[in-house]
DNA sequence: CTAAACGGAATGAACGTTCATTCCTATTTG
DNA sequence: CAAATAGGAATGAACGTTCATTCCGTTTAG
């Protein structure tokens, strides 16, 4: 096995363990396990925990911008460009339901609380996409003059209670109905 | 102190504690301290620290309940009652963030993932005002022909998103503000 | 005086991390 | 070309710490 595709392994069993488990219910033992290595080769590829946690993190969202932005026209109309967002992610997520649950946790934990932190107190580099047609949607007066955070909230807020409904199984998202949702969103949000 | 008074700042102590630092950043010993009592005490009135955490969660809803049903009369028009619920339930996140920082720890744990599997999957009995409130509002046409899971997801995604930007300081939200966002959230789900 | 309540030290399991050792591959040497 | 050597990668037992829970001597209440 090659350098890198260790790391990928390791990667990817501590997002599989963490993502079904949490991050107290997958330790380094059972992530060396299941990644076919010895427990101190993890702190070969990463320097402890936190970092694995955190870079686990990155590799996720780098893994789907390019997904979501598949398709997107900057051109197209701000309702539009919005439901194809909507919709991408919400298909990513119920396509990704590992990177989904990850997403969550790590949202939902001292890592994630920091990270949002920087991202919006500090100068946020990331989410432009969303940030931007956020921006747009407001100057040219087709969304409600809400601070960007409401604008998030009202947007994410949903789609990621309804990702995590269908990945729990408490419901089935067929193209339709992830249509009507993001369209339903967009009535939350637009003027 | 009496022994209904020990149970209680046993409670509250695991209340801040957890809300402040997670499940995990929450030791019995910590709690004990914080109450003021020995470690052994708390196994005195919890069994162990499972029940303690879900009577915690037992004891925050039967909070709750009580302080938006005040002022909610049954005969008003859906859209009018929908906002009662939906501000006095922002209101109540806003002025108990405690309260609020545990529910979301709680939601995104195991327990709270079993928790809403018996809930939604079971013969459900709680949350029941929002329940019958959507229930009438798609029977009455007032409301998308959603099913119910999504129609929570419209509203409580991103109340609780808001509530939650809110009480980690990256927005203020004032009456006005409350009020337009829940009003948002009607236009995401009525028809 | 007795029984229940209490406190906090003791216990053992589980965890993240370390490090002395082994393994593997590439390079050097004869 | 084969054998010897070197050195980074990998290993997993061991360590120190933390935690939930238990245990038992002490205090309190009736």
């Amino acid at each position: 096995m090659s350098k890198l595709d260790k790391r990928d392994e390791i990667a990817r069993a501590a997002l599989e363990l963490i993502a079904g488990h949490g991050f107290h219910g997958a330790p380094m033992a059972m992530i060396a396990d299941r990644a076919g290595v010895g427990a101190g080769t993890i702190y070969r590829y990463f320097e402890n925990k936190d970092v694995l946690i955190n870079e686990l993190y990155r590799d996720l969202e780098e893994r789907i911008y390019p997904t979501i932005l598949d398709g997107y026209v900057p051109e197209k109309p701000i309702r539009e460009r919005f439901l194809h967002l909507g919709a991408a992610l919400l298909r990513y997520f119920i396509g990704n339901p590992l990177d989904f649950r990850y997403l969550e946790q790590f949202h939902n934990s001292p890592y994630g609380v920091e990270y949002r932190r920087d991202k919006i107190l500090g100068e946020n580099e990331g989410c432009d996409v969303f940030r931007e047609l956020f921006e747009e949607g407001i100057t040219q007066q087709v969304m409600k003059e809400f601070p960007l955070v409401i604008l998030f909230a009202l947007s994410f807020g949903p789609l990621l209670a309804v990702a995590r409904d269908h990945i729990l199984g408490f419901i089935t998202l067929e193209e339709m109905l992830i249509a009507q949702t993001v369209e339903a969103c967009w009535d939350a949000i637009h003027k």
